[in-house]
Formats: structure tokens, C-alpha cells, sequence
DNA sequence: TTTTTCTGCTAAAAGCTTTTATCAGGGATC
DNA sequence: GATCCCTGATAAAAGCTTTTAGCAGAAAAA
């Protein structure tokens, strides 16, 4: 009948083996209220010894915070997903918060009962991510009674969003090839119904004024494939610089110009996007590529769900995180690959 | 100082509302204890139409089970994690279990926090996956009050265990090129030193039989490249089929033989082994491949925690999930690709 | 008519923590 | 010596649900 030995301990064994009342015990755990530093230490050293740790449902129950958060996603392959999730609970588990990973796999009905399950648990807050731009979430997140961050994904218009910087990526893109001497430049990327496809497109064709040309297709490396064998094909200057809209596409547009037996970088140079480096590390030569930082883009949301949820202000709207050129081999800098 | 109307419905706004006890309210919900049908009715319609949902921290403080497992990773790009949680996710919403994830990152201080964080939400178990499988938790699991299954990764020797089948998988492999008339099969592989490569490599060897030769490498495209540039320079007879230990590899595989002219599937057959369809479609032609079937393989270790944290067996040890062989070009099928 | 059995419901406890209000006692102040 | 204030503690309530024990009334059995 004596089964106190695999139970798990509560305040009241500590308060008990501390020879305290279970105010005191809490008061003194905590820091609350008035303690004698001397009957503090010893509490605390009583709880440490017999491994007593806050069972966070019942602090939970009693605060309304349950120091949690749900993540909405419809990645499957978790390629931005993991980095960005991993990013989230990186910097909030520092602050005593877990994360709820839902997998929607962008079936509403799925979708639903993830939602009714997060706000059963009471979580403090939800961050709903999309691989999909222009994607409107599986599911009614607008008129919920905790605050909702977007990440990768457009909410209503005075909500919390963040994304990369979509147009100061492609800057720095470009920046790079006009320093290393590129001056024909070409846009290869994916569906014009991106949105992030075509704010990339129209920076950089900003930034490389007259003569620059995007064209659109797919996020596929066919696609790159197929746009260079067009562009090599056709009469006129050949373009002495790719930029591609993804790595995925700059990898076939690699494949290709080596099939043309065009020498990269010394004829043409190229840049992808993503810096997914199980693709920009295997290219050859290796990718030189914009990383979108998701994992600080992870940080960023898991911060602003934090103070969400503590009542504090947080500025709505999108906010959009700088980019980072990765410099590999394939635009024919000197530098060391990272 | 009305502040009812954004507050939470409670069982106790129920029990007021349809004119009962909180306990028949409870009772009538629950479909526990004796209740009459008509108030059962009555109780039901009121709880929805006031739009009730039990508080899961008071449910979970009381029936000491939180109805939350907790997922530990070390997986950073998520290619194996995700699809895998996937599967987990889906599997256990349907019995009102969530799941948190923790991205350990490999770094043992970041596992520990995260366990214990795990512990003081009393989930009711935790499912381990590491990428790598000779690889040993970052943190001590063993002498947990909570159980755990470990998904590719290798628990003490009584523990619940899930694998893709690495022999079956092989010879699925093999098979296939069999029936397709190829004799010189050659196989190329990750490092000798991950428990995977080495089975699949006997397994593949096993299969063949004479003449059959496993080279191990790295996972990397790169190491696929350089190893079919070794077999196509030496002297002797060339293989008319290559098994791969990974996708990437297969691409790697893909490219060098491309590079050296010799054609797909005309005169090498390949194969590769993940199913990663971001490789596999894109390679030309499309891989045909193993599928290791990470969502099976999620739906598996979520309703073994799920039993397990149900107080019932579940038998230990290792079991392996079968593989799938996933036709499209490089084999010379004429079957349509998938 | 009295006793037993069953039905439908309810009060109260339990689960664990934090917070509020209160209390006893000791020192300082007048 | 009486009053006040401060310190260091404590009892009790609150948070929301489920479960146990029990109660009142009606129907069935004696």
C-alpha cells in the first residue's frame, strides 16, 4: 500500500520534509510574499534534494497560462517548417514555454481538430506557417480569443506576419554579381501567382534596371533546366549571370549550362535561393545562394507570440527579416566555401 | 466589471444553464454514472450551443494523464522528423493526444531542458528519433517514470523500437532489377560505420550473391559521383544496374554516368533508397526508389506510446517496418511514374 | 403497510499550485 | 505598560474537472 515511492512529488512533500506550511514552501520556491532567507534556502535545498519539480497543468489551471503554444502547419516536408519549429523552441523553451506541433497537411477538417485541441489546452498563442505564399489558412484563425502570429503566410491585415525579406534578398543577389563584373543578368524563378515569386522578380528587376528579364515557371529544377536551354537557344547576348529563384531551379539551371558546356562561374555565374544546403552544397561547383535565416525568423515569431500572450504590445503588420548572401563557388568568388 | 462574456465557458456555466449539478452536467457529458436520457439531451445541447469545451489542464491534473506525448529530435532539417511527426500528430489527434516538439540539435544541455520541461507537463510519453542510427541520446532516458519509443535510433535493450525494414528493403531493390534481366549489380553506400548502411549492404549482398560488391562511402551526392567514376575507369566488366543507399547518393550516381555517356536506363539501371521525392522526381529520369515510409512509421510509434501509456503491452525490441518500392524511370519500367 | 430496490440527481473531495487574507509574536515607540 | 508596526509564517480559496459516496423519492416486493 505504500506507493509514495514512485509517486511524483508535490509541494506538500517538500512543505512536509521542510517542516513548512505549503505557502511557505510555494512562497519560498518562488520568491513571493515574505521568507526568511534561512527558511528559503532550506526549502529550496529540501526540493532539490527530493527532486521536486511544479507540475505546470495545475500552475497552468490556476494562472490561465499554460505556458504553451501550438504550431499550424501545412509543410509536409518540413523543409521551412523544421528549421523555423526548431528556431521557435530554441528561444522559447529558455522562457519555460512548449511547443505543440500540428501538422494540417492543409486539410481543413485536420486543420479543425488541431485548433479545438490547442485552445482545449489552453495555449497562450498559435503560429500558423505556410510553404504557400498566397495561401489562405485551412481554417478560421481570425476571431480567436489568443493571439495568432503568421510566419511565411499573409493573416488579416492587423496581424502579426512575418516573412523574409523578399526584396532585399534579391538585392543582395545582385549587389554581389554587379561587384564580381556581371552586368547581363537573368531572372529565372518560379509561378507568377507567388507572391513571394513576384515581389523577388520586381526587386530584382529594380535593381538591375534596362535589359533584365524574370521569367516564371516552376519551383523545379526542370524548370531551371528548361529555361536555360530557351535562352541559349534563342539569337542575341547570352546572359553572363543567372540569378534563380530557388535552389532548386538554379540546380537545373547548373545541370544545364554544363550540358551546354557553358564553364561556370568563369562564363556564367549563378545564385540561387533557399541556401538549402542539401542541394547548395552538392551543386557543382557548390551553390553560392540567399539564406532566408528561418530559424531566426523562428526566434522572431516565438518572441512576438511571448509578449502576445503577456498582454504586451507588439507592432502589427509585416515585418520582414533581412536576408544573408551565402558565398559558395558558383560566382566565382575566392573565398572559402562556409 | 462584466467580464463574463469573454471568459471561458466552464462545466459550471453548463450545469447553470441547463438547470443541473455540475456533477449530472459532468455525468451527462461524460455518458458516465446514471443520468436520464432526457436530461443527458439537455445537458449536451446546452454545452454546445454555449459553445463548451472541457479545460484539458484540469482534466489532465486530475486523471494525472495529460493527454500530450512529447517528441524528442535531433533531426535539423527536419527531411526524416517531419514527415515522421506527421504521422505521430495525425495518429494521436484522433484520440485527443497532442504532441510537443523539441529539437534537441544534439546539444545535451538543450535535451535536458527540454526533457525536463517534458516531465513537469506530466505527457504521458515520449517518442525519441535521431537521424542517425548508431547514435545514443544526447540525454539519459532509460530511468524514466514515463515511457518511450525510439524511431530510428537504438534504445537500452528491452525498449520499444521501430525501424524501416533495412533487409526487406534491399531486396526489394534487387528484386526488381532481377526481374528486369540485370545480373551485375553494384552497390554504393553511405558510411561503413551507420548500423543502416551495414544492413542494407549484407542485405543487398545476401540477395545477390557472387560477384555482388557494396561500396561504402559518404550519404552525399558528391561520393555517388566519385564512386562511379572509379568503377567506369577500372578495367573489367561494368554493372548493368546500381542499387544506391540514399537518394542523394543515386543522384550523385545519376549525374557521373550521364557525364560519362552512358545511358539511363538503357545500359545502367538505378535505384536509389529514401523516396526523398525533392531528389527523386528530378533527376532525369525520375528515380525509382525505396519509400522507407516515415508516416507509417509515425502512425506505429504514436499508438505504441499511446498503449504503452495506457498501462498496456506492447511487445519490446525492434520491429521493422516494411519498405516500398516506388517505380518510375531509371529503371526502364514502362509503368507510368507515380 | 413496511421494507427493499432502483433511479436520478447532488455535495463534496481530490488533483496541485499560487495568492490573498489573516494571525501570532517580537521589537520599537510613546 | 500600552500601542503600533513589522516580520515570518499559515489557512483557505481559487482554478476546472471527474469521481465517490450518499440522498430523496418512486416503484417493486414482502
Amino acid at each position: 500500500m505504500n506507493n509514495t515511492g514512485d509517486r511524483r512529488r508535490t509541494i506538500y512533500d517538500v512543505a512536509k520534509a521542510a517542516g513548512v506550511s505549503i505557502s511557505t514552501a510555494s512562497n519560498a520556491l518562488n520568491g513571493t510574499g515574505r521568507t526568511n532567507a534561512e527558511t528559503r534556502e532550506r526549502v529550496r535545498r529540501v526540493a532539490e534534494e527530493i527532486g521536486f519539480r511544479p507540475n505546470a497543468l495545475a500552475r497552468g489551471l490556476l494562472s490561465k497560462r499554460s505556458h504553451a503554444i501550438g504550431m499550424l502547419t501545412n509543410d509536409t516536408y518540413g523543409r521551412l517548417t523544421l528549421p523555423m519549429a526548431a528556431g521557435v523552441s530554441e528561444v522559447l523553451v529558455d522562457h519555460g514555454v512548449s511547443v505543440f506541433l500540428c501538422a494540417t497537411n492543409n486539410d481543413p477538417r485536420l486543420a479543425q481538430q488541431h485548433l479545438e485541441a490547442l485552445l482545449d489546452r489552453q495555449v497562450d498563442g498559435i503560429i500558423f506557417t505556410a510553404t504557400r505564399l498566397d495561401l489562405t489558412p485551412p481554417v478560421q484563425l481570425s476571431r480567436l480569443p489568443i493571439p495568432v502570429v503568421y510566419v511565411f503566410a499573409e493573416g488579416p491585415a492587423d496581424s502579426v506576419t512575418f516573412f523574409p525579406d523578399d526584396e532585399q534578398g534579391p538585392r543582395l543577389a545582385v549587389d554581389h554579381l554587379k561587384e564580381l563584373g556581371r552586368s547581363r543578368i537573368l531572372h529565372i524563378t518560379g509561378p507568377r501567382d507567388y507572391l513571394a515569386a513576384r515581389i523577388r522578380a520586381q526587386s530584382y528587376l529594380d535593381a538591375c534596371g534596362d535589359g533584365a528579364e524574370a521569367m516564371f515557371g516552376d519551383w523545379s529544377e526542370e524548370w531551371g533546366h528548361e529555361a536555360v536551354q530557351t535562352v541559349f537557344a534563342r539569337p542575341g547576348a547570352k546572359p553572363d549571370a543567372i540569378f534563380c529563384g530557388s535552389d532548386e531551379i538554379a540546380r537545373g539551371v547548373i545541370d544545364a549550362l554544363r550540358d551546354l558546356n557553358v564553364e561556370i562561374p568563369t562564363d556564367v555565374a549563378v545564385v540561387g535561393f533557399d541556401n538549402w544546403e542539401v542541394v547548395a552544397r552538392q551543386t557543382r561547383p557548390p551553390l553560392t545562394t540567399i539564406d532566408m535565416e528561418l530559424k531566426e525568423l523562428g526566434h522572431r515569431a516565438g518572441l512576438a507570440i511571448l509578449s502576445l500572450s503577456k498582454g504586451e504590445p507588439v507592432p502589427a503588420g509585416i515585418t520582414r527579416l533581412p536576408c544573408r548572401l551565402v558565398v559558395r563557388q558558383s560566382c566565382g568568388s575566392p573565398l572559402r566555401s562556409d
